[in-house]
DNA sequence: TGGTCGGCTGTTACCGGTAACTTTCGAAGG
DNA sequence: CCTTCGAAAGTTACCGGTAACAGCCGACCA
């Protein structure tokens, strides 16, 4: 009677089924052509007659090998990142990855702790939202000895692999974009102000200044942002500033928000305000007018992680670059 | 020279760095009370100096707990579940589990492949959206003996706790409350069609045949719901049926797509055609006008489940029953 | 016929923690 | 002064797999 048993179906259990010992049933999983062809059906039977389900700890611990990658995202209820995922796992589930999912909720304490909970469960990689990360965060990747992915934004310093967009070169094409169409007193709307959402808006500043205009119609909050909040803060500006031509706003939210408000006040879109978004997610294309956007490539993003990180997983050697996917400016009818 | 070695600083190396034995540095780690104020301080700092991470997986496989619960939803970009996500994670994190995210794509095949997954990671429990499974799903089910919560819908036959709301019963009471606003032709538009969904349009027809109305005007895809989809069938629907007075819409997406669409063709909401949506979702309450919808208790959902899921933990008894959170219907003003 | 080689299976030790039990030691009590 | 007791730390074995290396055996070759 051993000392201390968890009850569950082990390879041990398997392997005295079939007559074998358990290193031979555990070839028979990972490398089947080590294996005779009658033994692995044998095992293979006795596997699903007894139910055996491996324990992913034993096998962890014994060949230091999780097959297990953290990607890290911001929020679950930003659709932004669905896509980025999408492809992730795609590219990586094919090599025989797990990606744990988990969010920071925006604050890079929060990330902090999760870099620290993913390293203990021995992830192979870290997928990182942002490239701004608290002092102890960095001390860990670096002792970790893993890749890692800074995305979404580009930064000069990459820890390893970078793929994004310049944040502050988009936003700094959309607002030359509402200059170009003859707008002059061009507002910004901003919520959360994340680091991408304050690099759109400095953006939106540096344009702004270089064309010898105000910067002076701004309006942002640390609040989440939501429709709801691209209604009321659209209706301040308004309140503020009735002289405004056009609203850049930080995401697409925002922008759906206040598309909604000036629907409910009957002002015309663009003639008596433009409005613009950032992201390009489906609500743009689906409003009318359809919004003017910034479209950020999500999908080629996830997968250029993916085809990046394998190669680092396959013994690429570190090497840190940034990549930039662009981005690409849609008009939409709002502007 | 050990055989292998990962190189990572494990316990043994704090214990020697101390003078103690690597126990002792776990009991420090896990039970601070049994050991001595001045030793714990020393482990702490040799903790930190060796920049010590505990191996998840040595801990899981001696102790038999991974102090982890699977959480999965169907998909990523969907919104409803964010709400209840957050109330899961927040009521379980607090007893110390974490909660590790998976996304089944509404296939339960790919369901049956995560529950896999995740009890070779040895979860304390799984949380799975709806109740229908496959076959060897509930087979794993049963044998992991391990808690299971079933939620969003209701069933007869929970297989251990059981969360949600009556779908059907929610869409029959939308569409009553279409009925008791004098509407008559009323059609119903749905995508994706998961269990849920058929639920709900069941409920649709259940209510249209006690008024002894037509249940033809009905258009459904298995296609993923999107704004854009919405208002693409809702053209179809006007088209073959141009007397329709009213449209329950499966979801929220589809009809704020439809009511696009409508402010496309200048068709005065609900005046011309009244819509509905279901969820309650935050762009139920942006757009103008508000689009009537089913408020799901998201949030409580979430909350329930991890009340109900850490006394399960703690020890009580296997006890199936279904908890039925109900709904409430917000008429907005496109109703 | 002896040697070599390759296919298949076994032996042994080890991964990095924790459970359960044991030992040590100083203080309190009789 | 001896016993008892409890706090603090140690010993030993074990969790369930896998790496590395060591047989075994029949086929094939010289």
């Amino acid at each position: 009677m051993p000392r201390r048993s968890s009850g569950r179906v082990t390879l041990q259990h398997i392997a005295e089924r079939v007559g074998v010992t358990k290193i031979t049933v555990s070839r028979a999983l990972r490398e089947p052509h080590l294996v005779s062809a009658t033994l692995q059906l044998r095992i293979e039977s006795a596997i699903d007659e007894l139910g055996y389900i491996p324990n992913h700890s034993a096998g962890a611990l014994a060949s230091g090998r999780s097959h297990s990658v953290a990607l890290l995202i911001p929020s679950l209820s930003n659709s932004v990142f669905s896509e980025i995922q999408r492809g992730i796992e795609e590219g990586l589930s094919e090599a025989g990855y797990q990606v744990l999912i988990g969010h920071t909720g925006y604050s890079i304490l929060e990330e902090e702790r999760l870099i620290d909970t993913y390293l203990r469960y021995g992830v192979e990689a870290l997928i990182l939202p942002g490239s701004r990360h608290t002092g102890h965060a960095c001390r860990l990747l670096r002792q970790a000895r893993i890749p890692v992915v800074e995305t979404l934004e580009l930064t000069e310093t990459p820890l390893d692999i970078n793929v994004g967009l310049d944040q502050h070169q988009a936003g700094k094409a959309m607002t030359q974009t509402f200059l170009d169409q003859g707008y002059r007193r061009v507002g910004f709307l901003g919520a959360r102000m994340d680091h991408r959402a304050q690099l759109r808006m400095a953006g939106w500043e540096t344009a702004m200044q270089q064309a010898g205009l105000s910067t002076e119609r701004c309006l942002t909050t640390p609040h989440p942002s939501s429709y709801r909040l691209g209604g009321e803060m659209l209706a301040s500006m308004l309140d503020r500033w009735p002289d405004l031509e056009g609203i850049f706003c930080g995401n697409d939210d925002l922008a759906a928000g206040a598309l909604f408000e000036c629907q409910r006040r009957r002002m015309n879109v663009p003639d008596q305000l433009a409005l613009a978004g950032f992201n390009g997610l489906d609500i743009t294309e689906a409003t009318s007018p359809p919004l003017a956007t910034v479209v950020t490539p999500r999908r080629l993003i996830g997968d250029t992680i993916a085809r990046r990180l394998l190669a680092r997983l396959q013994g690429a050697p570190l090497q840190p670059a940034s990549e930039d996917l662009g981005f690409r400016i849609r008009r939409g009818g709002s502007l």
